[in-house]
RNA sequence: CGGGGAGUAGCGCAGCCUGGUAGCGCAUCUGCUUUGGGAGCAGAGGGUCGCAAGUUCGAAUCUUGUCUCCCCGACCA
């Protein structure tokens, strides 16, 4: 993509209603645009990276076995007054009431719904177990949304629900959410940790939240050390097979958020492995058993005939806000710096003496060789000067950079720059061009 | 929902106390010079001062109402 094509509104000033790094270096970089409290539009550069989360999460739900569907963001009132969460949920839904004076809402959550799916087509055990998924736009009307796209009122999300005969099944479909995810997070050049959490307003009695540790993180979290760097399942996990043992080695650590902290248990970690520090929840699975099932009659039948509400559980990945979330805990002064799986182009081409003939010949060469590459680069072919390019192309967080000008054509060399590391070489086109190409085939 | 703050040019702000024809920086446009880390000089365009009432000869400025946004807390993915 040309920059002088591209939708690209950078700021040089923060706005001022930004705090936190994550929301600043998103409205700098022109990735969001705020429409009202907690609702933005995504610009291009913004849905880029929200499609590459999208997809991960994608990929590692099909792996798992989910199955993927779309359900609507606007749900009719009745199902939720069959399972009593109509009243319960509160100011936070947002109701709406259509020509007919029907009580709609926006959807905050889907378990009534995919419920209500559910009972309307299955109804012998030997449909189980079943795993559906969908990523879709939710509506909370929170009374006070910050934090740009972490905190949001209206946010993108994964959410699975699981539909199995008894508890021990469910618990197999929990395992294979809980593996998912460590893999999803993994992909994303997270360390996300999962923790012991309250069920809060879903309900139910087992929950697990995977957290990323951020200084700017919503809540305090406490766990063993060892956890944060233990590595993820890998993607040849046999979700087939028994998964309890990858499960159990993950949840034997104490690890556990402000809300469910246990002092005395956190104090029989070896004390210099006791980590307490703030995270940001980017996922969270739950099991709840019978809890929507039984008063919206999803029963099945058994082997012998006698009728049984099945067993649940969700499973929610926020999709929108862990594309602040990677900013919280993957930029530097001079901007975002993205992991390369979620970056929005993996290489930035920088023109620093933009209408030079050999400069502008040059650039165009690497641009085409590396388009076609199937690389997809972002070639600053701008009239701005140096300076601003190079702070530009570090704002935006490119992972890598190819900085190309008469000074280095003169002896025939460009410059690769990585952004993590500010490392710089200089080479030959030719070689830079191979090396870019090399690194981008292989990460992705 | 309790407490606090703010709405003036695209962005960041001053002006308000003490009413008298609306300003600064950045950005934008034009010209010249410059050209490897957000350039310099000269010039230009752009605002019914959130909205609505009221006081006054006269309101960005004073009064009242209202809407929106932000911060702290409670709540939450």
């Amino acid at each position: 993509m040309r920059l002088s094509r591209y939708f690209l509104p950078t700021l040089k000033e923060t706005p001022s209603e930004a705090r936190i790094a994550s929301h600043r270096l998103m409205l700098r970089a022109g990735m969001i645009h705020q429409e009202a409290a907690g609702i933005y539009s995504w610009l291009p550069l913004g849905f880029k990276v929200l499609q590459n989360i999208e997809q991960i999460v994608r990929e590692e739900q099909n792996r798992a076995g989910a199955v993927e569907m779309l359900m609507p963001t606007i749900q009719p009132a009745e199902l939720w007054r069959e399972s009593e969460r109509y009243e319960a949920y509160g100011k936070e839904m947002l109701r709406i009431t259509d020509r007919h004076k029907r009580e709609m809402l926006y959807g905050p959550t889907n378990e009534e719904m995919l419920t209500g799916i559910f009972r309307s087509y299955c109804r012998s055990y030997k449909e189980l177990p079943k795993l559906l998924y969908h990523i879709q736009w939710k509506f909370r009307d929170e009374v006070r949304p910050r934090f740009g796209v972490m905190r949001g009122r209206e946010f993108l999300m994964k959410d699975a629900y699981s539909f199995d005969i008894d508890e021990a099944a469910a618990r197999k479909s929990y395992n294979r959410m809980f593996i998912a995810y460590l893999n999803t997070f993994a992909r994303m050049g997270l360390k996300a940790v999962p923790m012991r959490a309250e069920t809060g307003p879903i309900g139910g009695d087992l929950s697990h939240e995977f957290i990323i540790l951020a200084d700017t993180g919503e809540s305090a979290v406490y766990c063993h050390k060892d956890l944060v760097d233990m590595p993820s399942p890998g993607l040849d996990v046999d979700f087939e097979g028994d998964l309890q043992p990858l499960v159990d080695e993950r949840t034997a650590l104490y690890a556990a958020t402000e809300d469910v902290h246990d002092e005395d248990a956190f104090m029989a970690v070896p004390e210099d492995k006791r980590l307490s520090a703030r995270g940001i929840e980017v996922g969270q699975v739950f099991y709840f058993g019978t809890k929507y099932s039984k008063p919206m009659k999803a029963t099945v039948a058994l082997p012998g005939g006698a009728e049984q509400a099945v067993h649940m559980g969700s499973y929610g990945v926020g999709v929108s806000r862990i594309a602040g979330a990677i900013i919280e805990a993957s930029h530097d002064e001079n901007g975002i710096i993205w992991p390369m799986a979620i970056a929005p182009f993996k290489v930035g081409i920088i023109n620093l003496r933009q209408g030079e003939v050999a400069t502008d010949a040059a650039c165009e060469e690497a641009y085409l060789a590396l388009v076609n590459a199937g690389v997809d680069p972002l070639y600053d072919d701008s009239e701005d000067r140096a300076g601003a390019k190079f702070s530009r192309m570090d704002m935006i967080g490119l992972p890598w950079q190819l900085i190309i000008g008469p000074r280095g054509l003169k002896d025939g060399l460009v410059e690769i720059k990585e952004r993590a590391s500010g490392d710089r070489q200089s080479l030959p086109l030719r070689d830079a061009l191979n090396q870019l190409q090399d690194i981008c085939t292989v990460s992705v």
